[in-house]
RNA sequence: GGCGACGUACCCAAGCGGUCCAAGGGGGCGGUCUGCAAAACCGCUAUUCACCGGUUCGAAUCCGGUCGUCGCCUCCA
């Protein structure tokens, strides 16, 4: 089986192969803390966490690097007028972001630098820039890269350099360039920034959005490394512009792979935080969703294609995910002396879905096809308890990559519902129906659904 | 104006020239089971892949055109 991913680079399929057999490094553009994240920042946060536990899969060592952007315009604008400071801002957005994480069951980075951790390094390199030539101070004490220093600028974007010099959208900061297309390595300070400036032999003030990834990047993964990922919106300027710094700077390939997740959507519209129409995770479980439901809804669309979000789905997502775990609850109940029928596991098909660019619609619905096969096997008493065993092995296998069937199983306050359940036990026993169907209404108001097995009641999320 | 993506059943969605007269999930209808449900199972729910033409023995899949939706073109994941 071989690995493909589609590289934007060459918006071609191509056969992924790293740098170090059996590593792979991994940047993944963070968040910029002056808010919380919505449900698109996380889709794609979603979409790297299952190329990155797909990989683990695989059997590669992967290390990851996530940047926290605690240092730009917006955290500055957003603590001044919030009358915070700039740490506090950041740091209060980037607990609420990790624990965001923590909620939807994504793996925690190795490594989260914050860019203001690594001005030094930043200065340094732009010195290093000026050197060579690539790039100029202004009298402000600013300094720009040249883009026409970098014969390759818009490879990237597919952007023609010299289209961008006439572009109609001129920049709307009030920095004095060269060039409109010409972007900030350092910002001087402005009286609207207060006290927040770093010191540099150019100016008091603080770098621009674009170094702080290629530094950071480099710093912990090479100058030379496998993987890149972002949103769509990320291609321009952002990686583009990391592209040129990076590669002025140290003349090496710099990244291999380019992997961006397409947005996205909310009831068909686009989503953004400039239009503020947009959902947190926390917006979304107050909903009564369930994460793992939202994590599904999140995973379930191939990271290329827009995902249209919407509340429906997130329902659907948890009746799928409610089919596999009652496979697991039925595989579990296969008694030990059973004998029977021994169906071939999927490993084969989801392992070459998901090398296919990560086609996960593919390896669910490889998966699927399978559990349909288990459950008609076990209604018919014809499922082998070593076919069983062999079957939960892999569904914990597929598991590690879902991240949807084992999480956050018993998170609910179980102890009322099981009380409940006693009590409506006792009411069918007792033949009064209508108690025990009064009971089951009840929970399911509360999003519980119950149901009465051979083996006892059990309950579910609805 | 430039660059690019997409259009498959009621909804979501796989499909990358034949094994597809099209996976899988959700929904709907009928049946088995059940105190009733639910879950599970069985059957049904696209002779068709936006439309038109072409290439080919053969196309949802390749090419051309038309229509439609959307994204990017200086800092929004």
């Amino acid at each position: 089986m071989t690995l493909k991913f589609t590289n934007t680079l060459s918006r071609r399929l191509e056969t992924f192969e790293p740098i170090h057999p059996g590593e792979v490094s991994l940047y993944t553009c963070g968040p910029t803390v002056y808010d919380t994240a919505h449900i698109g920042n996380l889709r794609t946060f979603m979409f790297e966490d299952l190329l990155k536990r797909f990989l683990i899969y695989k059997g590669y060592r992967v290390s990851h690097v996530m940047n926290i952007t605690d240092v730009d315009d917006k955290t500055i604008d957003r603590a001044i007028t919030e009358d915070l400071s700039l740490t506090e801002l950041t740091e209060h957005h980037t607990r609420i972001f990790l624990e965001d994480l923590r909620t939807l069951n994504i793996l925690p980075a190795d490594y989260l630098p914050r860019a203001t951790e690594f001005i030094p390094q930043m200065v340094e390199s732009i010195k290093v820039l000026l050197e060579k030539g690539h790039a100029y101070r202004t009298d402000e004490g600013s300094v720009f890269f040249d883009v026409s220093s970098f014969p390759e600028y818009g490879r990237l974007a597919r952007l023609d350099p010299e289209q961008l010099r006439s572009g109609e959208r001129v920049a709307d900061d009030d920095y004095q360039k060269d060039e409109a297309r010409d972007f900030a390595l350092w910002k001087a300070r402005k009286p609207t920034d207060g006290d927040y400036a770093w010191p540099s032999q150019w100016s008091a003030g603080r770098p621009g959005w674009h170094i702080e990834c290629s530094i950071m990047s480099t710093h912990f993964l090479g100058k030379h490394f496998d993987i890149h990922c972002g949103g769509v919106d990320n291609i321009f300027p952002h990686h583009e512009n990391e592209i040129a710094q990076s590669r002025c700077l140290h003349n090496t390939p710099f990244v291999n792979l380019w992997l961006h997740s397409e947005h996205l959507i909310v009831d068909g519209q686009k989503m953004s935080k400039s239009l503020g129409n947009f959902y947190t995770l926390q917006d979304i479980l107050d909903r009564q969703c369930s994460p793992e439901a939202v994590r599904y809804t999140l995973l379930a669309t191939q990271y290329r294609q827009k995902l249209n979000f919407t509340f429906p789905r997130v329902q659907e997502s948890q009746k799928a995910i409610n089919r596999l775990r009652e496979l697991v609850r039925r595989l579990e109940e296969v008694p030990s002396s059973q004998t029977g029928t021994r169906p071939e596991i999927p490993d084969k098909a989801v392992e070459a879905a998901l090398d296919d660019d990560l086609n996960i619609a593919g390896a669910l619905g490889a998966i699927f096809s399978w559990a349909r096969e288990l459950f008609g096997l076990m209604d018919g008493c014809d499922l082998s308890h070593e076919a069983a065993s062999k079957s939960l092995e892999a569904l914990r296998r597929y598991d590690e990559i879902l991240g949807v069937i084992y999480f956050n199983l018993d998170s609910e306050t179980g102890a009322d519902i099981k009380r409940l359940i006693k009590e409506r036990d006792q009411a069918r026993k007792d033949g009064d129906w209508a108690r025990a169907d009064a009971i089951r209404e009840e929970l399911l108001t509360r999003g519980i659904i119950l149901e009465d097995t051979s083996s006892g009641t059990i309950w579910k999320k609805g």
